[in-house]
RNA sequence: GCCGCUUUAGCUCAGUUGGUAGAGCAAAGGACUGAAAAUCCUUGUGUCCCUGGUUCGAUUCCUGGAGGCGGCA
């Protein structure tokens, strides 16, 4: 046998299955069914990671989390800042811990940043550096948005080509990376491929929009049954800002636009919450359909998700219902 | 009842010294290099309240009417 010829070893990869779903798609149920023995729960969403913002985000329940061991859910407090870069690493550390106790790792969430990442590898940018951007923002504030825009076009004139002149978020990450490793933006290589070192199984939720948008509608108004606006007091009471990275979640950031605009109903705040998430959904539906190694299934079809897992090494508890 | 203001996109409102109109928000689609539930890009949409008049031509000017808001009774 020639030494070139590739031996077929068997592999010994960690498996890990990804799920992701819009807002109230139905990802919870699922697990359920499906997931509930052998596998424990990597959290894939930038809210979840925050203590105390429970319903607004529609954290998984305490039963729930009981059955099933989860990982990264209140991880951070919610003034802490939580990136892609430590997502990607956490959630590593945590594939690994998990297949080598014999289990699969289940990452689901929604935010389609984090799945992106962890598929194709965590950014080589550096870290945020909070002294180096608040100086940034505080530059960009006095200049102005048109004087960035040129000097990043200055120090990086790839990046400033590919970032439009009115965003100043990506304008202002740019420019900080420049200053915090003295290397443009666009000199760290973005992957175009897919990792190697996990076997990933894809799997994406959908639902008609119609379906979806009702379904969210049906979930905002539980939130508020359920003490949303308490969980917000409560949040506000022990010093929350708006400025706080958690207060970026729909529904929250709701009740801080409220009383700034000076109309703070609840029935307004509902239907701004309801607006945000199902723009949230369609702009969640986008980002991952990019994503070509993924197989799209209606969450009902349990019969169609078990046998595609099945074809892909993985077994499921199927539950009866 | 009288006086004044007002009626234009799904909503809030610009505007046309008379040549059938445009912003923001919403909507639809898209992007995404350590903040991503963030941020940005693209794209529609109209009996210009109704009626009659003047005019080559009226959403615009004039008559009459209807709705809304405010003031005086």
């Amino acid at each position: 046998m020639p030494l070139t010829t590739r031996l077929s070893i068997p592999s010994r990869k960690p498996k890990a299955v990804l799920l992701f779903g819009p807002t109230a798609v139905g990802k919870t149920a699922l697990t359920e069914r499906l997931f509930s023995r052998g596998f424990e729960i990597i959290n894939a969403d930038s809210v979840q990671v925050y203590r105390g913002l429970d319903i607004g985000s529609a954290k998984p329940s305490e039963a729930l989390q009981h059955l099933i061991p989860h990982h990264l859910i209140d991880i951070r407090d919610p003034w802490e800042e939580y990136s892609v870069g430590d997502f990607v690493m956490d959630a590593d550390a945590a594939i690994a811990d998990i297949s080598s106790r014999g289990r699969i790792a289940l990452v689901t969430g929604g935010t389609a940043y984090y799945f992106r990442h962890l598929l194709y590898g965590a950014p080589r940018t550096p870290k945020a550096d909070p002294a180096i951007r608040k100086e940034v923002e505080e530059e960009m504030a006095e200049k102005g948005i048109r004087w960035a825009h040129a000097y990043l076009e200055s120090i990086d004139p790839v990046s400033a080509g590919r970032i439009s002149e009115n965003d100043s978020y990506r304008i202002s990450r740019a420019i900080e990376v420049y200053r915090i490793s003295g290397c443009p933006l666009s000199s760290f290589a973005l992957s175009e491929k897919e990792r190697d070192d996990v076997d990933f199984i894809v799997i994406g939720l959908a639902r008609d929009r119609a379906e979806l948008d009702e379904r969210i509608r049906a979930r905002v108004d539980i939130m508020f049954e359920e003490g949303l606006y308490d969980e917000v007091r409560r949040l506000m009471r022990d010093g929350a800002k708006a400025s706080w990275p958690a207060m970026e979640g729909i529904g929250y950031r709701e009740f801080f636009d409220a009383a700034e605009s000076g109309e703070p109903t609840l029935s307004t705040i509902r239907d701004d919450i309801i607006r945000s998430s199902i723009r949230y959904a369609k702009r969640q539906m986008t980002f991952f359909s990019s994503f070509s190694t993924c197989r799209f299934f209606h969450p009902d079809d349990i019969g169609s998700i078990a046998s595609y897992l099945r074809s892909r090494g993985v077994d499921p508890d199927l539950l009866d219902a």
